[in-house]
DNA sequence: TTATTGTCTTGATTTTTATCAAGCTCAGCC
DNA sequence: GGCTGAGCTTGATAAAAATCAAGACAATAA
């Protein structure tokens, strides 16, 4: 890595606090990685080698059993990954694929666990990230478990609205099957539900989507803040 | 609480290589309270006032939405509950309630976030746990989002068998009805799923299971160390 | 003993979701 | 312009799961 970029690295909301030794040392084993779209970056079931941190692009945590695969979730600048295999060294329990060229900060397990154990700080903010991701997967088992796929697809409008402004029209972030994957449903099933979501005043066209009446959305979704809460 | 039973919680999993000041002023605030069955120990929403740790009993953590309701787990003495909103300071995601009487140590939220931001080995202890619980999550996960109901059920009976000794035999260690919403189906899919796996060597009476053919129901639920290990 | 209650099972049916098979649409390209 | 292919949609059908409605069964109380 580059003096300047390691400067860049400094600032993620992973080391604030920390004291700058083990930042510093954590840095210097670490590489900043591209990817090409499409590209594998970590296979489950493979020991967890680094600490994942994502720079840019948007990466694609997923999970395979038999001839099936799921998305778990889609991630962008600022989140890390596998933080939990790391720590407890154990093998991952999703694959990452970028969805678009991405650049990615690889911090060696090793070096992790080291200032884990030796710093208060760092450990500090892993138990805090952990806690935090630990509660979106509870809601995410929530969701999947207590909602049918058209109530999971108002919600998931729902939230992304609010996410990116709460204006009624935002872009959809990633490919429909990708969504259909995230939200737990064949690709047919979600061309269907969002046609079932016209009476309800949300219009899809390619990426585009318009919400025009907020009420009878929210009234169908019934969204939840054990469930959809937008904080951790 | 009395002096002896300071003693017996002193050695918790939770409190290893914590300094005994702060595993001592947690205690102090801390109660020791018995729940009768059925009752309910905390609601998902009301913010975090406890850290919970079960002594002995069995405690059931779910989760309502709408006129639904599903089981996220069921938990025996050692576990602890509601870790992440603990420290986090946020609202219960999941409710409790007592399957068995049982025994709870209750644990003053702001006496948990006191000794996490100053003593190093707890913090590091509640990351650990809660890179476990994580963990967990992610596999039931993957678990409902991957599989269907025939090879969950299958999978619980493999790895329940697993738990118990790997006999081949052992006893529901909760109502089926509990089971049917753990493994996220109706109580009637539960009993029909029960019979389908007959041709495979499973003989359910009452709560007591017989597994005669290891290798049919294994080859049936298809374990997946990704999703059914028994290491976090 | 009989009555009662709750749990579980079984059958019939509906609803939800997945699958299979065409088609459509549109950007990229010759 | 027309071709191509990926991504998406639509229709028909099948499979999986939920629901509704009886009953069976077992434990407990009267």
């Amino acid at each position: 890595m580059r003096h300047d970029e390691i400067e860049e690295m400094r600032t993620l909301p992973l080391f604030v606090g920390v004291a700058s030794t083990h930042v510093e040392s954590m840095l210097r084993a670490s590489f900043l990685q591209r990817f090409p779209a499409h590209v594998e970056l970590a296979r489950e079931g493979d020991p967890a080698d680094f600490l994942h941190v994502i720079i840019d692009g948007q990466i694609e945590m997923y999970s395979a059993y038999r001839d099936r695969e799921t998305t778990i979730s889609v991630i962008g600048p600022g989140h890390s990954f596998i933080v939990a295999a790391v720590i407890l060294d154990r093998v991952y329990l999703k694959s990452a694929r970028a969805l678009l060229p991405s650049r990615v900060l690889l911090i060696p397990a090793e070096a992790v666990r080291r200032s884990f154990g030796e710093d208060a700080a760092f450990s500090r903010a892993l138990a805090l990230e952990l806690a935090g991701a630990y509660r979106s997967v509870v809601r995410e088992l929530k969701n999947q478990k207590l909602r049918s796929s058209l109530e999971r697809l108002a919600n998931w409008v729902l939230t992304h609205d609010g996410e990116s402004g709460g204006t009624g029209r935002f872009e959809l972030p990633f490919d429909k099957k990708v969504l259909a994957s995230r939200l737990g449903m064949a690709p047919e099933v979600l061309s269907r539900s969002i046609a079932a979501l016209i009476p309800y005043g949300v219009k899809v066209s390619g990426r585009a989507v318009e919400i025009s009446d907020m009420g009878a959305l929210t009234g169908l979704a019934h969204p939840s803040p054990t469930i959809d809460g937008t904080v951790s």
